[in-house]
DNA sequence: TCAAAAATAGACCAGTCGTCTATAGCTTAT
DNA sequence: ATAAGCTATAGACGACTGGTCTATTTTTGA
């Protein structure tokens, strides 16, 4: 029934993040995922409708995990705005240089590879990424409202250039093996949520 | 012969790459590249040990063509290194919004994927993204020399950061089909590159 | 208790992959 | 001119792919 139905279901999910967190989406087959998780495969087409659905599915249920942690850490006591901001760039610097593929980013890892391969993963990949901007912009409005944080930043702004940056030092990070991207975008938010200068419209000089 | 090989070694990189631009390393096969490029299948392992070592051709190719443009940019006559740095950044953010595979960022489309799935192709994103960092804090101590940049900015550190900056845009720009992260990218850029202070050292206060 | 529905099982299909061996074609030296 | 040797071409090959299909088993609810 559904109980049953929805555990196994999450099981094949939760058992085939880490594989494709190393491997990719398009170098990963259906068989090594089945075996890993020891569901026949015949029964995967029950529970999804195809792979890319399956696909989307993990891309959910990832963000869904994503953001709950999220809000936990934006969310903590005993911690002023900036102090909450912070703990999560913290977090993300730890565990994207680490050698642990279950707390890797699956944006970074699938973002590039699937956005043009498949239509339902990239909506899932939009939607996630667009929850996760949205609740940063949050974490800096809260931020700027207790003190914490200069009140001429402009909030949502601030958290797409700060998303951006993590990403992209994320990225090299993976190619070079070595954190010197994610340091690097440590000092640069550290002096973005100190010194903030409002974000400016384009002069149109350069 | 050597010319003949050259050729047709070089007809298979080219014709790969927007292929690959748009698919991805793993979700393409040999035949479709071959088949693109007229080349017969039993051809290919003549001129590359592996489709692996097909790939870090590809990468090694595409580096050298863009750091070719990269370097034309930022020699260009007429124009202060602040304005040949933003040349650079303009031209990224028409190319990567628009529809033409041909013009796609490698880095962002592989980097992800094959990082952790080919030590050879992720050697040569390494060399590749090495140089290019490299070459954009150059054109940043050149702005500082000649004035249109402020004489504060850490140009190697500036450089990465802003690498960085553009590459997540570019990711995001790839699941968004939107050009907001880029302009947002673009607005930061110029606030950095204008405003900038140094970068600091960690507090350790957070 | 028993019929209906849900879930499992794995054989099967057409097609894919990268690899490999055999052959054809060209260059060069004698 | 021709033999030898190397480069390039050709396609067969086995292992595996994602996806489908029909049985079979298990669970559900009347």
């Amino acid at each position: 029934m559904s109980i049953q139905n929805t555990d196994i279901r999450q099981h094949i999910l939760d058992t085939a993040k880490p594989i494709i967190l190393g491997k990719g989406f398009s170098a990963v087959g259906l068989n090594e995922l089945l075996n890993s998780a020891e569901v026949p495969k015949g029964s995967f087409y029950h529970y999804f409708k195809s792979k890319e659905y399956f696909g989307e599915a993990l891309l959910d249920s990832y963000f869904e995990a994503y953001l709950m942690r999220l809000e936990i850490l934006l969310s903590a006591e005993g911690m002023n705005g900036a102090e909450r901001l912070m703990s999560y760039w913290q977090r993300w610097l730890e565990t994207q240089c680490g050698d642990d593929a279950e707390t890797k980013c699956m944006v970074v890892k699938l973002g590039g590879e699937v956005s043009d391969l498949s239509e339902p993963m990239r909506l899932a990949l939009q939607r996630g990424t667009n929850h996760i901007i949205s609740r940063l912009a949050d974490g800096i409005e809260e931020g700027i409202a207790d003190g914490s944080l200069p009140n001429d930043l402009v909030a949502a702004d601030t958290a797409l250039v700060l998303y951006n940056q993590w990403l992209g030092a994320t990225v090299l990070t993976k190619i070079w093996r070595d954190q010197s991207a994610l340091e690097s975008s440590m000092c640069n938010t550290e002096r973005i949520l100190k010194h903030a200068r409002p974000l400016q419209a384009r002069s149109g000089l350069w």
